[in-house]
DNA sequence: CAATGTGAAGTAATTCACAGCG
DNA sequence: CGCTGTGAATTACTTCACATTG
């Protein structure tokens, strides 16, 4: 685990707020929306409503990309996509490689939403002799053993991992190692990189367990106000799990 | 829109942060993990790294369900998975329906990680009739047409969206009107939803854009490191996008 | 005068650091 | 004595509210 310093190590540079970025994506397709219906401008309120914000946090959040707007007017929407695109980098283009072709990588193989956005396939790796050679989303998958080769040849610095959980670790450790510095994780795993690649995890399971959560307890408020004070009944469809575990375990 | 009160009305409730709830289900994987391998006590610093976090956070987000550790010793690994479970509502099993079985929802019929942790997949609903009774991972697929039925019938509180982005508003709609009060969305849209209703939204794309940020980071301050006052450089394999769009507008 | 841009205020999340308990 | 549990300090994020400006 070293000795601290594991987040962005406060470089300096002008530091735009985490959360700020991770909405621009947002902002982005709200506007390229626009762009696509030649809507000229747009206010602060109304961007803000097509992407599921409140305005002042909009306006905050482009406050620390310059002041891009017009008092009084809005924002020139074709001028905004731009310093956006450009502020996230999409102004280039950013190969990047998936690793695991199952169900998920080919869904991922297929989705759209990659090459239109400054991404693009340069190319499938699969672990499975089988798989290589056939042609997936047009792409022909090749194997595990050419990973090194692939990102070298490609430039890739951007790689998806796809795999098994059990596989994962040690796909991204190839990766990092053949230079790849940003990770895409959808494997339910939490990997260990060195300092210097940033991590994102994609995980289902995880989504839906939050959302399990609220709806557990919304099924609890409902039951409390229906008649304080009664046991919580679990909602609709009450059956328990299969293995019906008890806690069994009981500490001092 | 309606006037404010849009996220968590303050409802007394023991209220654990909502940073604290996304964190769970990553502990409840780790101790998972631990109980299979029938370990039967973490230290916090032991779990958290497990976790991917540092001790202190895990600790405090313990804090929030109660005092289920022991000084000197740690936590009690089977203990914990009940508890952890309980709080996230796992100890009853959740039907979901998927919706839209194109690639992507194929992938999630087909994941493992759904069964394991109470979530069992009540249907899968796709608008094409010419999928109607194809199974899909030994699922027979179910028309559009039948979404209310499928939902009352199973008591669904839970709804995923994989449709294409055009169709997600209206699948949104019918599954809310149906019943449904969480929804899992893959469409890359903004969906909007009355009050008392959870989305919580998963896209790759966004993940993507914030990840190509840093990495652009990256590459300038490795530019600048190098060379003091360089031109930013981009980084491997710098061909500018296909079509390549300059600002043109320029705001007065 | 409408709508941006932003200090200041408010709220949430993280981290520190150590008292207290088994 | 080791490790939890937690107040206090810190940092990050959001929201308010309004002066400023095209």
């Amino acid at each position: 685990m070293a000795t601290g310093r594991t987040h962005r190590p406060a470089t300096r540079s002008r530091g735009i707020p985490e959360a700020t970025v991770a909405r621009l994506p947002l902002y982005l397709r709200a506007l390229t929306a626009l762009s696509e219906r030649s809507v000229p401008t747009v206010s602060s309120e109304e961007l803000a409503a097509a992407a599921g914000v409140n305005s002042a946090k909009l306006r905050k959040d482009f406050s620390y990309l310059g002041s891009y707007g017009t008092r009084g007017v809005g924002y020139d929407v074709e001028y905004l996509v731009y310093q956006i695109s450009r502020e996230l980098g999409l102004t280039q283009d950013w190969p990047v490689v998936i690793v695991g072709i199952g169900n998920l990588g080919a869904a991922l193989a297929n989705y759209g939403g990659f090459a239109s956005r400054g991404f693009r396939v340069a190319a499938l790796i699969d672990a499975d002799p089988a798989m290589a050679g056939k042609p997936v989303a047009g792409i022909p998958v090749q194997h595990t053993d050419e990973l090194e080769k692939i990102i070298d040849e490609n430039g890739v610095s951007i790689g998806v991992i796809a795999t098994p959980a059990g596989a994962a670790q040690q796909v991204c450790e190839r990766l990092v190692a053949a230079g790849v510095t940003s990770i895409l994780n959808f494997a339910p795993t939490v990997l260990s990189v060195p300092d210097g690649v940033d991590v994102r995890k994609v995980d289902l399971s995880i989504e839906l367990q939050i959302l399990a959560f609220h709806e557990q307890r919304k099924a609890g408020e409902e039951a409390a106000a229906a008649e304080p004070g009664a046991v919580i009944q679990t909602p609709k469809e009450s059956g328990k799990g299969p293995d019906g575990d008890v806690p069994a375990v009981m500490p001092a």
